[in-house]
DNA sequence: TAATGAGCTTACTTAAAGGTAAGGGGATGA
DNA sequence: TCATCCCCTTACCTTTAAGTAAGCTCATTA
């Protein structure tokens, strides 16, 4: 396995980079969802893209993904203990970019 | 002028998201750079991504552009104090970001 | 006169991300 | 028997990001 040399910074940049990664987390801290749930919360995610960014979030360990045997089956999403070291990280840069994205309003406001 | 409505954390990601971004801002974190220095010290970025970069950091207020009018043109590019705002948010990403590779590390080790 | 350096831009090509649409497997319900 | 639900996967196409290579302006230096 090569282990490329990343700066930290693109490294988290690459896990929550994703169009639709940062929404699916933000679903998850709120509580545990099923495939379905996330489909009907993100109405303009594709399946495809949808289980494509889960699986991404899986391999990371962010996100547990919980089997349960019955029928018809059930797939639960979660916040991993792992991911939830990422909840203040996300915070910090939220308020940074709430606050950018106020600013730039204000200056095509102006 | 179209608001599109994004989410925050999206906004710092498509800020920093470029593939020579952060590596740009560390350096101009360090100090005062012109174009020919940031050639140097990254010698995989051409000089097309590299403006181009540059003046995505420009138009959302990250950097400032100095232009000295003497011959040879000097131009300086700085981290604004705007841009300033964003250290410590680069910090816990960055930390975050080491402790995951990190983490990777050990898990791909064993 | 020819070459050099600074700071770019432009045109073209390739690679990566994302979108669309269809299918599939295994059970249950009508 | 036919359709339905759940959780996906696959094949194919489009859009966006990035890479490559060349050129350009102005002035100085050799």
């Amino acid at each position: 396995m090569i282990h490329q040399l990343e700066c930290p910074v693109e490294t988290i940049i690459h896990v929550l980079g994703g169009k639709w990664k940062p929404m699916i987390l933000w679903h998850l801290i709120q509580s545990n969802k099923r495939f379905n749930d996330l489909e009907k919360l993100i109405p303009d995610v594709s399946q495809k893209m949808l289980s494509q960014h889960l699986r991404d979030l899986e391999r990371e360990g962010i996100i547990d993904r919980t089997v349960y045997p019955t029928v018809p089956p059930k797939v639960e999403y979660s916040l991993s203990e792992y991911g939830k070291t990422m909840i203040p990280v996300a915070e910090v840069m939220c308020a940074w970019g709430e606050n950018h994205n106020k600013r730039k309003y204000e200056e095509s406001a102006s």
